[in-house]
DNA sequence: AGCGGGATAGTCT
DNA sequence: GACTATCCCGCTG
């Protein structure tokens, strides 16, 4: 039910190692689940753990912008080795991924939603007008948001300051379903590719 | 539940 | 250079 972070100052924020992202895109969307995950900017550093995370599987999955293995200026950096980050932009909003899989096998991670840990002042900031703290993080868009996460970020290795992954907590139970907005997919769409922190308030819906 | 915002990239002519 | 679709959000009813 709960995270399993209520002694915060038992977490050590510091990068976590670049082989951690050798695993299937499967295994990694799970493993991502109570990382957390951290942004350093100018205005300040924000962070918060991951709570919903889904899997993009490339060139055979219909939701995915690389599937059928297109391969284009936006989706090149999947054809890459796994940490890197993929963002893109749709309409007003900027959606942040973690590149897995092996080399040339373009698959990546859609980050969804993150619990607050540091920096909630700024998120709230840059959050403007949203009172309740479940509504700065609880969706793909607005977590960039409140992290101050872009296009900048784009190819960047997620092991690595100033955007990166630190070991957070382990969750105690892991929920899966199907993917969110993703309704013109074909087949796709009802594949079982989404995970979050079971019972965790920041998961989108 | 519906809809318009406003930003790309991709696909065409 | 235009047209179109989009892994969303916030607002209106």
């Amino acid at each position: 039910m709960h995270p399993d972070h209520e002694n915060e100052k038992s977490i050590v924020v510091q990068p976590i190692e670049k082989d951690f992202f050798q695993m299937s895109t499967l295994e990694l969307s799970k493993s991502l689940l109570g990382c957390l995950l951290v942004k350093e900017t100018k205005e300040g550093t924000t962070s918060g753990f991951i709570v919903e995370t889904e899997a993009y599987i490339g060139p055979g999955d219909r939701a995915s912008h690389s599937y059928g293995n297109r391969r284009t200026k936006r989706t090149e950096i999947m054809f890459g080795e796994a940490g890197y980050v993929y963002t893109y932009v749709m309409h007003t909003h900027c959606l942040v991924n973690v590149v897995s899989g092996e080399l040339e096998k373009p698959e990546a991670v859609l980050i969804r939603a993150l619990e607050p840990f540091s920096g909630q002042s700024l998120m709230k900031e840059r959050r403007k007008g949203m009172t309740d703290i479940k509504n700065w993080t609880n969706g793909p868009g607005k977590l960039t948001k409140a992290m101050g996460i872009t296009m900048e970020d784009y190819g960047h290795p997620i092991f690595r300051p100033p955007l990166f992954l630190s070991k957070g907590f382990i969750p105690e139970s892991i929920s899966q379903g199907k993917r969110i907005g993703i309704e013109n997919s074909g087949e796709a769409r009802d594949y079982p590719w989404r995970f979050w922190v079971t019972g965790n308030k920041f998961v989108s819906r």
